[in-house]
DNA sequence: GCCGTTTTCGGCCCGACTGTTTTCAGTCG
């Protein structure tokens, strides 16, 4: 059982608690737990197993180190199953729909019987919810709308698509009235794969009423939700909610670090502002004056110490400013507190790209333009790697195409000698672990790509197997999107990633970090288990054209969310110091 | 349920908006 599966059922048992009235400290202290163990850079079962304690752990005491253990153990949790006895699980999924929280999710529960979205769909037909007490026609409606967002949309929206949405909105608000500055906050600023909705701030003086019509007035907007003087809210066509709030200029960094998130990295910041008697929101830090009961100050009563800029609030905390990508509450907090954050990589500090594909095999590019690409982005080297023969629809390269690609390359090495160009392939790994081609051209490639196209549904022992075979061969050098995920379509196939870290730093093995937002395979927790094991990254775009070089920086944004700085990413290094890695095992 | 350079008991982050209420509960972020 994978961490995931440990932190879905920890947060099924919270909801139901939730629904079920239980205190709500409790619950919190469940959902900081869930952070704590999506966080984690190791399986809790190998952590179990080394006998380690599990109450170590932030937020995780002797109760839920207990669930975890059970959990582990029988694949379930008794304190679960009490639970649901009283409340059926799949009441959980009624509060994913917007409106429907955990006291209305009961209530529908307890008069109408109402347990799952299709039983309320149901009773909203029978016109049953309206007449229920706190609910009325218009949330009805609201809750109507929920149900159906809720199935044609289910998921989140990649973090590519998102940028592509809100493109037009972004300037649209940039000419609103009074607007005197724009910021994108939330998960799409800290670059999060995918993003639930997104949240701008715009900064204004006076009242902002006039700001948040403009806003809501986007040609663009399917609908709006709501329009104050402080905040407004509509949802673009394609189902993507977008949050604006109006600030004014002394409250900025405080309403951007509120907004930005996320969620358990405030609570945390608070929870240690407290201790000092300074009080933070989204108005600004604010120090509460001796004898006073914080309970009776007003919003943005007591003496001001910041709120004009992020780094003011920070500073005012004892604190650095903590880049956003890393507002995870994984850590950053008492790293910022020490003085020991990461100096993360930037996408300047990237040398080469390390996939791309050519017209020889998917790619729709000849090598010559994707050199020349690559050499207008400012890179030293670049390796060209088509697919391998056992990709027969995308004519994989056999032995004899890859003979004669070489001296292709050759010829464009003339052509565009301002680059490196290393003469590489995305070789398959086959059912049982072998590899697509041949040692005899192994032998002779500068490097060598290796990833899995086939047979994704073996199981977990098999694939992980055949995935450790393959990376023993001395040929390789790089495990290419090790977990074959396409976010929002395709889930990870089963993979023990651990064993697959631990043979890398073994067989002194480089992962891929695939930058294609659609892939972005290792996620952030593995990569930053790959830092801490010592295994080098490698963050490639996996380009079938000149426009997918773009991509690298998708790939950056996640390698700086798994913390790495440019010495953990092998693709910083100068061409020299490249080759010399790639010449690791001879030496 | 978790946690502790004030505490092993008594705290635990905070405000805006909506809809249903007629003074506020619920939801959301």
């Amino acid at each position: 059982m994978e961490n995931l599966d440990i932190a879905r059922t920890l947060t099924l048992l919270a909801d139901l608690l939730e629904i079920q009235g239980a205190n709500p400290f409790r619950i919190r202290a469940y959902r900081t737990a869930v952070n704590t163990v999506n966080g984690l850079s190791k399986p809790l079962h190998s952590m179990v197993e080394a006998g380690e304690d599990l109450t170590a752990l932030p937020g995780v005491g002797k109760n839920v180190a207990s669930h975890i253990v059970e959990l582990l153990g029988t694949g379930t949790i008794g304190r679960l199953e009490e639970v649901e006895a009283e409340i059926p699980r799949t009441l959980a999924e009624l509060m994913a729909l917007d409106g429907v929280g955990p006291k209305k999710a009961k209530r529908l529960f307890d008069e109408l019987g109402v347990r799952t979205v299709q039983d309320l769909d149901d009773a909203l037909e029978a016109k049953k919810v309206e007449g229920l007490e706190g609910f009325g026609v218009r949330s009805a409606e609201k809750i109507r709308v929920a149900i159906a967002e809720h199935r044609q949309h289910t998921g989140r929206f990649r973090i590519d698509e998102v940028e592509k949405l809100i493109a037009g909105l972004l300037s649209h608000v940039a000419d609103a009235p009074g607007a005197e500055r724009v910021e994108v906050a939330g998960s799409l600023r800290r670059r999060k794969e995918t993003i639930g909705d997104v949240d701008i701030l715009v900064q204004c003086r006076g009242d902002g009423t006039p700001v948040t019509e403009h806003f809501v007035a986007f040609e663009g907007a399917a609908r709006a939700e709501s329009a104050g003087p402080t905040k407004g809210s509509i949802v673009l066509h394609s189902g993507l909610q977008v949050d604006l709030r109006v600030v004014p200029p002394a409250s900025f960094g405080a309403a951007l670090v509120y907004f930005t998130g996320s969620k358990d990295h405030n609570v945390a910041i608070r929870t240690r502002a407290v201790r000092e008697r300074l009080r933070v929101n989204e108005w600004g830090v604010f120090r509460v004056p001796e004898g006073v009961d914080p309970e009776t100050l007003g919003k943005d009563e007591g003496e001001r110490l910041a709120g004009e800029t992020e780094e003011g609030v920070y500073e005012s905390l004892g604190m650095r400013w903590v880049p956003p990508v890393l507002r995870e509450s994984r850590g950053e907090i008492e790293a910022s507190r020490e003085g020991t954050l990461p100096r993360l990589v930037e996408l300047g500090d990237i040398r080469g790209d390390l996939q791309m594909h050519s017209t020889w095999s998917d790619g729709n590019t000849s090598i010559e333009e994707m050199a020349r690409a690559c050499a207008g982005l400012g890179y030293e080297y670049l390796a060209v790697t088509d697919h391998s023969q056992a990709m027969a629809m995308v004519q994989g390269l056999t032995p004899e195409r890859a003979r004669a690609q070489w001296e292709e390359v050759a010829e464009v090495r003339k052509l565009v000698p301002e680059i490196e160009i290393l003469t590489s392939a995305e070789v398959d790994i086959l059912k049982h672990g072998e590899l697509d081609l041949p040692d005899d051209i192994l032998d002779v490639l500068d490097l060598v790509v290796i990833s899995v196209h086939s047979l994704m549904d073996q199981d977990r022992k098999t694939m992980t197997d055949r995935v450790l075979r393959a990376m023993a061969h001395p040929s390789v050098d790089i495990l290419a999107h090790p977990t074959g995920r396409r976010i929002n379509r395709r889930e990870p196939f089963e993979l023990d990633v651990e064993a697959v870290l631990e043979a890398a730093a073994e067989h002194s093995v480089a992962v891929e970090l695939n930058a294609n937002p659609r892939r972005l395979d290792l996620n952030e927790v593995h990569v930053h288990r790959a830092k801490d094991l010592g295994v080098p990254v490698v963050i490639s775009t996996d380009a079938h054209s000149p426009a997918g070089l773009m991509d690298m920086r998708f790939g950056v944004d996640q390698a700086r969310r798994g913390w790495l700085e440019a010495s953990d990413v092998l693709n910083t290094r100068p061409l020299s110091e490249f080759r010399a890695w790639l010449g690791r095992r001879s030496s």
